[in-house]
DNA sequence: TGCCAGGTATAGG
DNA sequence: CCTATACATGGC
């Protein structure tokens, strides 16, 4: 496919990019004129909101050529194309007004399936960290092991062999403060194959959540976190400091997990959106 | 300027 | 199972 060629992707229920880069998912999209840069799979895209769906640009790309079905394919999933957001924002009993209000709220809110390691180091770094300082510890990681885009100005995320060469004390320097050795230790156990994303994507949800928790500096809430952003596990439902404080306001301490089943995590991810309205 | 941030490890009950 | 405390550093 030649560049400057925009390709169309349909997503069912459309999509907010606005609002869903502002929900805390993900912590690189670059904002763009109308739109937004995003860097991943090796790629550089532009994507805009186009009528049901987006208009997707291919910037650069580090692989090899790729025909137009193989990028639609990648892209589709990453947006979760195939899955009608609209008829899950009706899911809520009219009866709960809070999560009628936060799904309303959070029309155009999608689930990103990202790159799982990606995803799992963000979200180690994501611990006591608002989410501009996540931004700016995680471009700086992507600065520092320094492997641009062609022809970009943009940093590809490290893999785990690139990311085990920095040492606890560079990784420091990119503000990661206590983290720093989880990252390292982290990024070490990947990249001996310990983590296998064949192995991890066979896994059910609940073994997936132990399996990432072997690792030091995640807990449950990061574990979650994982799973749903970064192996598409859309019943799980992350409780941090706002859903739980949304919890204990609107529905006595736990959230009704069996009336949204298997949706849970995108009930989670409406509430998340909906915290400065508490 | 001081407080808080999409928590976790650890020690102790 | 539970609770209390330390933790590095950037943003606002």
């Amino acid at each position: 496919m030649k560049s400057g060629e925009k390709l169309f992707i349909e997503l069912k229920g459309g999509i907010d990019l606005g609002k869903t880069e502002k929900s805390g998912q993900c912590f690189r999209w670059i904002p763009d004129g109308d739109g937004y840069l995003i860097p991943a799979f090796g790629m550089l895209v532009k994507v805009t909101e186009s009528k049901g769906g987006i208009d997707l640009e291919i910037i650069s790309s580090s692989k090899k050529k790729k025909d137009a079905d193989d990028i639609v394919s990648i892209w589709s999933r990453y947006f979760d194309a195939a899955l009608d957001y609209s008829k899950i924002r009706r899911m809520p009993d009219k009866k709960d007004g809070f999560l009628s209000a936060a799904t309303e709220s959070g029309e155009g809110i999608r689930i990103i399936y990202q790159e799982p390691f990606e995803t799992l180091i963000t979200f180690i770094i994501s611990q006591r960290k608002s989410i501009s300082a996540i931004k700016t510890s995680v471009e700086r990681i992507c600065e520092t092991v320094g492997r641009k885009i062609p022809g970009t100005a943009v940093y590809d995320f490290p893999t785990p062999g690139e990311l085990k060469n920095l040492s606890p004390d560079e990784l420091s320097e990119c503000g990661l403060g206590y983290r720093a050795p989880y990252i390292h230790e982290t990024a070490e156990r990947f990249a001996i194959g310990e983590f296998d994303s064949g192995y991890l994507n066979g896994l059910d949800d609940e073994t997936l959540i132990n399996t990432l928790m072997t690792l030091k500096g995640v807990g449950v809430k990061v574990a979650n976190c994982t799973a749903l952003f970064g192996f598409h596990r859309l019943d799980l439902f992350p409780i941090d400091v706002w859903i739980q404080r949304a919890l204990d306001t609107y529905y006595d301490g736990s959230f009704p997990l069996e009336k949204y089943h298997p949706y849970n995590g995108i009930m989670q991810q409406y509430i998340f959106a909906y915290r400065g309205k508490l």
